[in-house]
DNA sequence: CATATAATGATAATGATTTTCATTATCTGT
DNA sequence: ACAGATAATGAAAATCATTATCATTATATG
């Protein structure tokens, strides 16, 4: 994810944030520019260690403002892991099956929607449930980290 | 899950406890007969509250090592949702999904793993990782909160 | 029933996240 | 370019859930 597209992205997410009213200032900035540059799930402490390194007088509250602002945008997303539950990454447009390395908090995304909508009105028919929503994700390790 | 077979499984999450060397006491078997008795998630919080009906004098910290010991010996498991993920139900055995319900925490377990092994190979070839577990969840609303 | 010690609950400590608030910086209209 | 309204910032304090400490109590074993 190093530099190829990731100019684009953060330009799009600054563009973003501007179009919804937000200021843009060098501290949001520097945050942006951390997990759109990014494909591992980051922390708010390792997004705020990583954000000095470009705006060293960050504040760690401002690193959760705006993580608020972009998880609301839409523009991150959280991820849900059995250790933990407070990391974020980029997020993808649309709905998206996430598979994360269990080393190095890499994410790739995938959609094998397929069968998972004959699935799920299998399972609503069978437990009387209204389903709405699922989250499907798969953990290993990547290629990177099979040494 | 009201008293059905809960009785069966109180005593079976007892005898476990015994069999690995932990004591029976009071405080215990209340947390215990307040989860093994429940279809819903129940955060530690709700542990407490109810578990304090059966044995007033309880303290909260006693909670939080029973769920810890319970969870170890995976008589129970942690629910992962979008809002929170603290909380903890009765485990099923062996790998199972989840179905829960949005409104209420009422919580289901379907199999459904024909496709996914087929899944779990395809992503794994595709993306290079060493795919080695999965998590799938539906949320929806169950059958008694469809009013 | 006595004893070793696991378990308990009150209290204090911790650590992550939020709130408060005075100061600073951005954007808009001129 | 500039002034003014106000959004955003960072330091410090507050909050909240969870964990550790420790003297006391209760359990299981012989």
């Amino acid at each position: 994810m190093g530099g190829l597209g990731s100019r684009y992205r953060i330009d799009a997410w600054l563009g973003c944030l501007r179009d919804n009213g937000y200021r843009l200032t060098a501290p949001r900035r520097a945050v942006v520019e951390t997990i759109a540059r990014s494909d591992r799930v980051l922390s708010p402490f390792e997004v705020f260690e990583r954000s000095r390194l470009i705006y060293p007088g960050l504040g760690l509250v401002t690193v959760y403002r705006t993580l608020e602002k972009l998880e609301e945008l839409e523009l991150i997303q959280r991820v849900h892991r059995p250790s933990d539950c407070q990391a974020f990454v980029a997020a993808f447009t649309g709905h998206q099956h996430l598979l994360i390395c269990q080393e190095c908090g890499r994410v790739e995304f995938f959609s094998g929607d397929d069968g998972m909508n004959g699935l799920m009105a299998e399972v609503s028919l069978k437990s009387g449930y209204q389903v709405e929503d699922h989250w499907l994700q798969m953990f290993g390790v990547c290629g990177d980290c099979q040494t």
